[in-house]
DNA sequence: TTCTGTCAAACAAGCGCTTGCTCGTATAAA
DNA sequence: TTTATACGAGCAAGCGCTTGTTTGACAGAA
């Protein structure tokens, strides 16, 4: 097989074991069995096996990242901008499941170097949600309530949707992100 | 050091080290270092591995599940409810916030029978607070919305709370609670 | 009190196997 | 003929766990 195509096979292979079995649960032959090739053969395409972590986990990471930059910029309302970049967070997920829980949950298996360099991306991404809240609270859409404890409830949510989303669920990613962004913005409270 | 002294110990070690590491990036040696004895000497207390992790992630369930029950059964309103479960839950975080790390992301490494015997109670949880929701709903407390939807809600916010709640911060696990009661109940929009 | 038998706790060594990874060779497409 | 891809064999280290032995505290008999 082309070296691309094959290199592409084992992100793509290894994203999934690692989201099933975790990283240290993974073995390298696990990977070149599902690939159909000897363990050796591997190492023709990658250098380390935490160097497979680490690309997997930092295209997530810009998946992330990249799907919320075009709507922090533009110019419409915090209400707006909310709902956008919730649905555009469920969209990664719903388009990139496997790659997301191994961002998730196995980053934390990375070298110190590249744990931070992670790290670091996932601050400029929790910053744009801050952002989002501070315009809102600025501009009178929300409530003037401590943004930190909204911040957390958003990204609980969104962090935590990998846990139970299934593709072959009959809302698409988009009503899901609508529905909690109508829960979020309402409230659980009945109104008299 | 006396046997259940030192089981004690061993279990709180473990929990440690895989609420740090993950189960499979913690190895036997590590847990008998950290108890200043050798690894073989580990299994005059333990039978397998595998066994710690299971003790470790059962005694979580049956913590979680103790602190709710006798809510479930006072006869108070389904806000009353919500809050003290939510109260409950974080303190149960606080105090044991290693083995919750351990029950919320290494519980998926145990051997298929363990996993199932874990899963029933995680279901037996989740199913409680269902039923406040469901109180809520049909008593006009809270809006008729998706009761699935803010199940889901509570419930990430709930298991996300051990990846960033840390001992040493200037909230008490009660007064978290309480922030988080209130933004889900009164939502983020402004009323005008 | 002193001696002796018992037993839990830990040691020291190492077993069989798996781990991540290396390297010289074969093969087939360009 | 060159070059990229995969094979086949295997290395050194580490894994979970077992075994035979030592240690030290405490019992009851002398």
């Amino acid at each position: 097989m082309p070296r691309l195509e094959r290199r592409e096979e084992i992100l793509k292979v290894a994203g999934r074991l690692f989201s099933k079995k975790g990283y240290h649960g993974t073995t390298i032959r696990d990977i070149s069995d599902a690939c159909g090739i000897l363990s050796g053969s591997l190492y023709t395409h990658i250098k380390t096996k935490e160097d497979l972590l680490y690309e997997i986990t930092d295209r997530g990471a810009e998946c992330f990242l990249r799907s919320i930059r075009s709507i922090m910029e533009s110019d419409i309302s915090a209400t707006e901008k909310l709902r956008q970049a919730v649905r555009a967070h469920m969209r990664v997920i719903e388009a990139n499941l496997e790659a997301a829980t191994v961002f998730f949950q196995e980053w934390k298996s990375l070298s110190e170097k590249r744990f931070a360099r992670i790290q670091a991306k996932r601050d400029q991404y929790e910053t744009m949600w801050k952002e989002i809240l501070e315009q809102g609270i600025r501009q009178g859409e929300f409530r003037d309530t401590d943004e930190k404890f909204a911040r957390l409830l958003l990204l609980a949510v969104g962090n935590w949707v990998y846990q139970w989303y299934r593709p072959e669920g009959d809302l698409s990613a988009e009503e899901i992100a609508d529905r909690f962004v109508d829960l979020l913005l309402e409230g659980l409270k009945k109104r008299t």
